[in-house]
DNA sequence: TCCAAACTTTGAATCGTTTCATTGTTACGA
DNA sequence: TCGTAACAATGAAACGATTCAAAGTTTGGA
């Protein structure tokens, strides 16, 4: 019940000394057969347990990797962190997992936290500008990987997705299967992944001189902002055959308020295609069509670099770009026989 | 760049004792105004920063609590795991998060970690009964509380939501707006949550000489297995009018197939109900009703508990069981003037 | 000026592991 | 039987922070 068992305790136990318990532990083929078999045993009887702060001092370092995300609600975050998890404990590391939510200072607290933890680097997607506390962090031997966010290559490494290449991909997906009238739904520019997902659909859209593409503001990312978007649309009339909103859940909202009108069809009238694909996307009145990050290859990535970082005194950084991929489903199937599948 | 500076090297830097630089920072009021401030300088001179190794390995305790969820991209465990970490933070601990996903040996392997971290103690959402294995832990000194499971209130702490009470909540609701021929859908009443949910409802309706309860089988929780429902029910016929779903993925697939015949009108010919409120139910096509479960309760209470179990020796357990709330939206407003708001 | 009390500072001992130079043991060929 | 190589086991030292008894310093009253 109150203090648990050390390796001392261990030895004494099974009458060897406690290097020798050590080596059962780190190096069983030191160990004889006989005398291995002995210090199982004991470690059996006693419950022993490894006490991990007393290996850390000793080693002068952990075997814990620290992953700050903004927040790990959004299925975008989830599954990185889950594919951080399972690539750290192949290489025989843990992941200690910190939620920014946005904000800088929790932010800041698991920086500190996990600098007193002496992780052997940092995984962050920050909430602003940090470098300053980064290149401080790396001075201290903690390394750092930016994750969702494109690095200067000459000072860290990073994994981020091209949004560019996401949006063109979308808006090159709606011209394949026929549509010329494209509308872009999507939050304030300022942020970036909304500016570069538009500038991807202006560049495809360029390419077709029959096409237009009209910009659509959204007030914010949510379902709601979609259906009153989608409801706008339906008043003015004058409607696009195809829009590609900057996320999927403005691409729900417009179904949403398209689909209450019971007159306009989906795909035949008008295409729809969201991003991010989320779990919603499938089962939604008609599944929709949506760009999928590829989140498993981050978080795995985003280990691997790290790793380099941490094995080579002076690293290469690199800035890994993932480019999305598109999954068609329903909302954006081919209107008429004329155009492509 | 390589080894970050120790208590020494501020002691050193400083001019002064280790045992001054410790008090400094542990007890500063112990340690004259000069001295201090020599010692914070060298402090930030050097970068130091806490080695939590040392610190843990001589206190033989963490400041550390694990929790292990069964699905962290499950917005009920987000939202405890948040309010867990708040509390946790209150007290100055730090939680430690791990990801089972309903898989036994990955929760295993986190509880292995959790012990050579040498946690104050654990909450868990456990995948199967583990409670032998929970017997040997508290033996080491690493007290449990469940978290959303009902505990034997003289072995362990739990926190849990009664289910009996959403379901009989939500059954109620239908009934005092005036609905009578209810049904109720869920997936395989071998789920203990469905099953209770379940009861309550039926509790709820046996108060009503008038009302019946259909049982309908779903296969599983999802938004598509909730609309395969509500399309057998159109088929059918005969619908009740007023439908309570085990969760809300299955009230909104039942919602899609209700409104896709474009002549049953929600709440007008069938009300809705759901459980768990998640943020799709606000922005359903009908907003739609729903139990919320006090998740940031539970997650703090957690917290409490344990704080109980690890100051006392020899601790009472509480079982805390939550009541979940109703969130009346538009999918059940009164159908008829003549009954209940 | 002296003394006691209050306040500061010191530094060795401790926590539990790992490391590694040293010592002990065994096996085997000469 | 002896010498040596190979193999096993030993246990002191080290990691970095905290603790605490002891030593040192200051303060103020007599």
């Amino acid at each position: 019940m109150n203090r648990s068992a050390s390796i001392k305790d261990v030895a004494n136990h099974a009458s060897v000394a406690v290097g020798t318990v050590s080596n059962v532990l780190n190096y069983p083929d030191r160990v004889s057969q006989r005398t291995k078999e002995r210090v199982l045993r004991a470690i059996d009887e006693l419950g022993f347990v490894r006490n991990d702060a007393a290996r850390q001092l000793r080693a002068g370092q952990s075997r814990t990797i620290g992953l700050i995300v903004l927040d790990v609600g959004n299925p975008f975050f989830t599954s990185v962190v889950r594919a951080a998890e399972d690539a750290a404990a192949l290489q025989g590391s843990a992941v200690l997992l910190g939620d920014s939510g946005h904000n800088a200072s929790r932010e800041s607290n698991y920086i500190d936290l996990f600098q007193e933890q002496r992780v052997q680097g940092l995984l962050i997607s920050p909430v602003g500008d940090i470098t300053e506390r980064l290149d401080l962090l790396r001075e201290r031997g903690v390394p750092t990987v930016l994750v969702d966010r494109l690095a200067d290559e000459s000072k860290y490494s990073s994994v981020s997705v091209d949004d560019d290449a996401g949006g063109y991909l979308a808006a090159r997906h709606l011209l394949d299967t026929g549509r010329r009238r494209l509308a872009f739904v999507g939050g304030p520019t300022s942020i970036r992944q909304v500016a570069d997902r538009l500038q991807g659909a202006q560049r495809a859209v360029k390419e077709e001189p029959d096409a237009t593409l009209e910009v659509l503001d959204s007030d914010g990312q949510t379902v709601l902002a979609g259906r009153s978007v989608g409801n706008m649309l339906v008043e003015r009339g004058n409607l696009p055959d195809g829009i590609f909103c900057a996320n999927d859940l403005l691409a729900l909202g417009v179904m949403q308020s398209l689909t209450m009108t019971h007159t306009l069809r989906i795909p035949e009238d008008i295409a729809l295609i969201g991003y991010d694909d989320i779990d919603f996307a499938v089962s939604a009145v008609v599944p929709l069509s949506s760009i999928r990050q590829p989140t498993e290859a981050l978080g795995r990535t985003a280990i691997e670099l790290l790793a380099e970082e941490v094995e080579s005194e002076n690293p290469r950084h690199r800035a890994v770009v993932f480019t999305p991929e598109l999954v068609v489903r329903q909302s954006t199937a081919p209107a008429k026989e004329s155009s492509a599948g």
